[in-house]
DNA sequence: GACAAAGTATTAATACGGTAGTATTACTAA
DNA sequence: TTAGTAATACTACCGTATTAATACTTTGTC
């Protein structure tokens, strides 16, 4: 049951995702304001997307005081893991080693980052 | 000096520039066979898709028996990076400790590959 | 020299993300 | 009641990925 959906999402839904899942709700023109900090959208811009991502189920709406309310209707973690595994799959075949080795040799990476990948490292062994 | 390029490659893209990466050259029906594997496209799909690709960089051909026999022209370790960096800062906001937390979080991982994991940290570590 | 085979070039359709103008509707203030 | 305002709905356009049919070109063969 429940075959995986695949979010593809674009970089301005899933920027509008983050408005949504920050903050629980948000009409339209705080959608906007939000988005605003990176880009100078038009209003009917982001009702328009808004529109289309209702479509295809990724937010919905309720209606208040002659407005739409908007709310995600997928939850982070499984945008974050459809998009990341997707990724994955492509590129590196499924291997989340070969995945990491790559992030480890191609970016920056500080000392502190170092020491909590180890943590987490460390307890997910113990797990088992 | 060398602005990165961002590569978005879509799936076929990415499919027909590992078959390239993978064996330094082909003409489109030995591309159209490899890609066969996994999906039935026509001959034509295959050679429009390489004549956009070539188009925007990402191949290149000579002729050979009046054939196009194609090969890539970036490195497999540039798109690879441009994508993964593209995700990471699209879904983590760069943040690379947050990605692999979400990997190891959401996936199956063997002890093989937690053991090869903390290798990586090490040897990386011991580069500093 | 004409034809068939194999290749490439052209063209087009579909889908989707992104962007936004214009139309419509309904509430509000004068 | 009427003009203005705020909100959504509709529509359209661009770019790009994917898919493929059709047209054109080259060349080996009879």
């Amino acid at each position: 049951m429940s075959a995986k959906p695949t979010h593809r999402l674009g970089r301005l839904q899933l920027q509008i995702m983050k408005v949504l899942w920050h903050r629980r709700e948000a009409t339209v023109a705080q959608v906007l304001e939000a988005v605003r900090a990176e880009a100078e959208l038009a209003y009917t811009t982001i009702a328009t997307m808004l529109r289309k991502m209702e479509d295809k189920g990724l937010v919905e709406h309720r209606v208040f005081n002659r407005s739409y309310i908007y709310r995600a209707s997928v939850t982070e973690e499984a945008v974050t893991k459809s998009m990341a595994n997707d990724l994955i799959d492509r590129l590196f075949e499924g291997s989340l080693s070969d995945m990491v080795s790559h992030l480890l040799t191609n970016r920056e990476i500080t000392d502190d980052e170092l020491s909590s990948l180890e943590e987490m490292i460390q307890s997910k062994r113990s797990e088992k």
